[in-house]
DNA sequence: AATGAATGAGATTTCATTCAT
DNA sequence: AATGAATGAAATCTCATTCAT
């Protein structure tokens, strides 16, 4: 495993790009290993769409809610628009989808996949104490925020728009999964004394979070993203490492 | 002016508290100063309240709008449903107000400014380099806490329920006001020593923002807030002093 | 009595002028022989305004009512911007007009108060024998067209956009009198011979009913109005004449 | 082709009859060469129906509001009356009207087709020398409010209830193609001598549409209409013939 | 006489969802 | 599997009118 300065990290996972939000999709799109694989039957889904054909409507479908959900927010994009755009009869949609919220879950559920792919791998380099902190830390931010960054109006969307469908907010599994992997992690790590484990991971979740937040949507444009990276990093390891 | 770590301060302005979302209204709200006596009119507001009647009703409106988005969200609370809880009809309500963004405007102005009043007197006392920089992070953090912890649910409402009216958003000209006052106070401080300055201010904007938002909703329930805000203090206090 | 071609009369009633759409109403608007001197009462007003200062605020009433219903249309312009625009409260407008529609009545009244002095004048002068029978048309055309033209949208709205109060409408009692009033006038003329007067007053009412409103509002701006009448007349006189 | 002076004429387009309001549609009714064959899409129309049940949604429903626009004006008829009376939800309303006006530009642009139909075909035979000029303009009255007597509220309500659509309105380009084609026709009768081509014809055309007018909805009830079609075809065929 | 806050029926329009074809 | 016409509850907002002050 090799680390290079500018997130790039070779496994053998393949990289993770956005879903190109306003192309057309491909058709190795999703074919294989794609996050979209899962259980969605319990997200209320109706119907496991079997067929070739019926894998391309959900995708299609889902593309289009993606581009109208960004375009005009969660609740100004109808189903109706939905079945439109993605070239589908709004019959066909709800074969597929028990309710609107259904489709927005489905969304949810493929980026929250993603960025925890995404945060796993960092947290897994991480682990390794021969990784410098500083490194890992950075490496961690950079990821996050091209993962953003590559779809950021999206991210925007699904974290923003629909806080009733609780995600990323602070007391969600997701949270609770990461600040306990955090937790781990800063164990394994000689190089990191901190009083109270768990209150620094839950820190450094937040923190880590909301800097991803602001340098993906909210940094001026045109910044350049590698010093408030650096800085946020250097904050980050001076606490962790403080007593040393 | 004295300070003390629990985060009361001694100032003519008074205290602001919440406006005890679903207690009824105080006789002493708004007999004083009250923040609500700001230029209403760019918001959308129709008629500016003359009667003491008038004045009332906007009150008992903006009252029960905000108790209803925060228990069914801004989309599912209509303007009826709004008007009968506030117990006025529905013309009555928009006399006052040209739409149901206006009266969602109205909230977020009143809370803005309520936030706006307690980070400038934190940084005013920050801007002291008399007043230790870990007491003064620590009084900024600990009363924005309370601040959001009075109302914790309308707070998440208006800073997450509605996006497209950006306020706290990164790039929002409140955080822009922010940042540029941080910097103003760093510079002050012969005891911070930072390379970029603005980017800093951001990095300090952005993180106590997220921790605040953190403590005051998601923290786990029943966890003791003093021991977080104090690593966070140390986070961002040894960030800011590492050159010494 | 002296006529002109130009459509000037001299009588001892004094020139009927438009209302001024626009402009303020001067003190002596009303004072005298005002075609507003009528039994309003009977219209839907509430009250005879006896004093000065009540009969000043229906005057201001009707005169925002008018450019209302010009620039809005009737069912757009709103009793409250009447009120508003008039400079008086809605309460004060609803105590001299019982609703909207005796609004509309007023102004429809004393609209055709005057066009019935009008009618009638020249009604008068084509009794005359002696009077040519083609300068007796040109004049009634002339200063119809005149009047009309005067304040051609609130003409516009009076006869069209209400229908339901109908007035020029044929088989209205307006109507009803002009035609007995012609058949009268053509049995007084020697110089005319027709067959069955009714139908041809009714015809002549009619006809110049149309070309007056053609002439008014509907002919190309710019055009002269000389031409159209005098082919007019030639029309008329010589139907009218025919049997000569 | 002959022409009877009841004017009944026999030609290949068959005849239009009222569309029966009041009355259930009958079988044949859009059957075959309809006039709301035509281009509705502009009219902010929605949905093209495609399928036969939709056409019938839209053919139900502008009877409805013809009727209703009839009985109660076109304020009065709300949308969710017209869709009760067409026995159709008012989503389905909505599905093919963007609007209520789009109601009703449908009915006048099917009104307008008719009407048109009928005086160009009136103006066809006019455009004959051979014709006597008496005998067509007869005829041209005669069908003229036959058509209008036909239906007689509605043709009021099309024409004067919402002048903002401006249609028979002098000025309109219904009118403007109406005195050009009356300019050609009278330039093509050697028994026709007018100075100004131009205004006679409007003349002709406003005093026609008045006569019609009148005769089709304003003449007393019971009279008989030939009276006074032959009084206002002496009338203006004497015109347009007095040079002879 | 005048005011203007309050009223609430009712208008237009949207949109998630169903179901017959 | 797919279609799309139909549904109708519900939302936003207007405005003629009343009545306490």
């Amino acid at each position: 495993m090799t680390i290079t300065t500018d997130g790039s990290i070779h496994s053998k996972k393949g990289t993770f790009g956005s879903r190109g939000r306003g192309s057309k999709i491909g058709p190795e799109d999703g074919a294989h290993l794609s996050p979209r694989g899962g259980d969605r039957s319990a997200l209320g889904m109706r119907r496991r769409p079997t067929q070739e054909r019926a894998s391309a409507t959900v995708e299609v479908i889902l593309q289009a809610a993606a581009e109208l959900f960004c375009n005009l927010g969660y609740d100004h994009a109808s189903t109706n628009r939905i079945a439109e755009r993605a070239g589908v009869s709004i019959g066909s949609l709800y074969q597929y989808f028990a309710n609107k919220e259904a489709i927005l879950a489905a969304l949810l559920d493929e980026h929250q996949r993603a960025v925890h792919e995404v945060v796993d791998e960092a947290l897994a380099i991480l682990d390794d104490p021969e990784v410098p902190l500083r490194e890992g830390l950075e490496l961690l931010l950079t990821r996050l925020v091209d993962f953003h960054a590559a779809d950021p109006e999206l991210t925007r969307v699904l974290s923003a728009e629909v806080p009733h469908l609780a995600h990323g907010e602070p007391g969600s599994p997701e949270v609770g999964h990461y600040t306990a992997r955090t937790v781990e992690m800063l164990s394994r790590r000689p190089d990191v004394a901190v009083e109270h484990p768990e209150v620094s991971a839950m820190l450094l979740v937040t923190t880590v979070e909301a800097l991803t937040r602001w340098l993906a949507h909210g940094a001026p444009v045109g910044m350049d993203r590698a010093e408030p990276i650096r800085e946020a990093v250097a904050m980050l390891a001076g606490y962790l490492q403080a007593g040393f």
